[in-house]
DNA sequence: ATCACTTACTTCGTATACGAAGTATTATTC
DNA sequence: GAATAATACTTCGTATACGAAGTAAGTGAT
């Protein structure tokens, strides 16, 4: 999973630099352990680590449509057909066209897809959440206040660098 | 590009689990829209993403190894060799054997590549460096502490969930 | 030197991941 | 109510991404 910075030319102290670059580096850690994680519990029931997202998903939130699952997994509706077709393959789930909507298809779990999420004691990403939890409150607050503004900020330097130059 | 949680049943009260959420939801956002940005500059030169970074850790760092390019690009070698593939079929690196070591392949960049480089002005990840800067140095390091114990005690956790149990 | 081992890289098979284009169905507009 | 637009999904082409297996080239131990 690729990431990650080229070296700063920087504009700042080394210090900084170094906790700038700790942070950078200790948030992409967080993100793609979490997906590590995911993958390894996913791994010994012989799923990968989206399919076995889909299958918490739906053992918590019951059927949801195609699209509905998408936006919960965070990926395209085309991603998702295609990881929907493997899992129909395996017996995991069934498509199950919607008689409201003739667009709309209904993922529903199988038996085996049911038990198999009953198997997952935890969803990989309840690891993540427990050790936030594990923080102290203020800790807490401050961190998200912290992280909030630096999404703001990125927000801002987006916008920003999306009205100027351009180069050959 | 998956992610994501399936929802609480929750030891915490409403509050807590909704300030947990919220931490997993901007880290999953920081790091998603970092990969957004630079795949959204790599594409107005014609490039994917991760050829972009290619592209400017090259620059920044002069020629590497492939596995020296799979470690900072945190991908592992048979990735970056299908991605060294396609860029050096657009002519943007070329691969040179070592003479030290036969076995090693030094990837380099071509005139093109560098003159694609030098058009892009900062690597993309240096907004969300500069958004990090643009903290107080107090929150910086606040925040660096926090994620670093968040970091810490996710290993704890995962040590602690590699040992235990096994189900059907 | 020789054999086992490691290292650096490539190749292959499979699974995401995305965008563009296509299909079917529903909603809107006139 | 037929034409148009929007929605839900699928299909296709291409690019990651990973692990397993393969190749070639160093390293070690004897």
């Amino acid at each position: 999973m690729i990431s990650l910075s080229t070296p700063p030319r920087s504009a700042f102290s080394d210090g900084v630099q170094r906790d700038i670059d700790k942070i950078v580096e200790t948030t992409v850690y967080l993100y793609t352990e979490s997906r590590r994680l995911t993958k390894e519990v996913a791994r010994a029931r012989n799923l990968t680590g989206p399919q076995l997202t889909v299958v918490k998903m739906l053992q918590h939130l019951g059927d949801l449509s195609l699209s509905e699952l998408s936006e919960r997994i965070r990926a395209g509706n085309s991603t998702v057909s295609g990881i929907i077709d493997r899992m129909e393959r395996e017996e995991l789930v069934r498509r199950v066209r919607s008689k409201e909507d003739r667009r709309v298809v209904h993922i529903k779990l199988t038996e085996k897809g049911r038990s198999l999420a009953a198997s997952v004691p935890i969803a990989p990403m309840e690891i993540f959440q427990a050790a936030i939890a594990s923080l102290e409150a203020e800790e807490m607050a401050t961190v998200l206040r912290i992280l909030l503004k630096l999404a703001g900020r990125i927000d801002e330097l987006v916008q920003a660098s999306n009205t100027p130059q351009s180069e050959p």
